[in-house]
DNA sequence: TCTTGATCATTC
DNA sequence: GAATGATCAAGA
């Protein structure tokens, strides 16, 4: 599947699979359907980047759809349309936490633009019986992309007076900060608060389901 | 029921 | 280990 050469483009070409099944997807790309997502997590979406046409390598550091500067996110709903899962942004940097501010931070970068695909993913469900949504295509409005500079500036805050073992996911209206490694043993470099390089566990950034779930609710609401 | 903290596969 | 893609599952 060749990139989208606009995001109109990607927009259309991802609405045509609204009602498609994953197991019909799957069968289009010749894919096996795993019989539970316990140890494929991120198989839905590396399927739909494949029926979209996403231009970038596998686990490169770069946007799904480099050209026009659009991510790609998979989110599972249910029959509401609500998120049931909160939406992984990117990693927290704990080893330079001084770098930037909020407008050229990673988390911004990532959150610019991005194409969100709705999957209603109800328990009772199986995988290949799960439906594509209706996908949207999101840019942060004033009043979100104020919420979230809010929300990223505190947790770097505390990051850069050392207290990286403080943070907790309970902080951050629309962002937070969980955990994010192989294992609850996995270490990263971090700060303490003396300054002195640490060992810690690694963190990322996620979007609250609340959050995800405005979105969505706003969009199929104004049409 | 919802959320937080933990975890899984794969590539480089 | 760090990046990609996320969901699991126990406890609040």
């Amino acid at each position: 599947v060749k990139p989208p050469e606009s995001r109109k483009a990607l927009l259309v070409r991802a609405r045509r699979f609204a009602g498609w099944t994953l197991g019909e997807l799957a069968d289009r790309y010749g894919w096996d359907v795993p019989v539970d997502l316990r140890r494929h997590k991120g198989w839905t979406g590396r399927l739909l980047e494949e029926a979209l046409g996403s231009s970038a390598e596998p686990n490169a550091k770069k946007p799904d759809f480099e050209e026009i500067g659009v991510e790609l996110k998979t989110i599972p709903v249910d029959g509401q349309g609500r998120p049931r899962e909160s939406t992984f942004v990117c990693s927290v940097p704990l080893a330079e936490p001084d770098e930037v501010d909020w407008e050229e931070s990673g988390a911004r970068q990532k959150l610019l633009a991005v194409l969100f695909v709705p999957i209603l993913a109800e328990p009772e469900r199986s995988v290949d019986q799960r439906l594509v949504g209706t996908a949207i295509l999101w840019t942060p409005s004033e009043e979100e992309e104020q919420v979230l500079a809010t929300d990223w500036r505190g947790h770097m805050e505390v990051i850069r007076a050392g207290l990286v073992e403080e943070i907790c996911a309970r902080e951050g209206v629309a962002l937070q900060v969980r955990p994010k490694g192989a294992t609850a043993r996995s270490r990263t470099w971090g700060v303490d608060d003396r300054g002195e390089a640490i060992l810690t566990q690694p963190r990322a950034f996620y979007l609250r389901a609340s959050f995800t779930g405005e979105i969505l609710a706003r969009h199929f609401l104004q049409g």
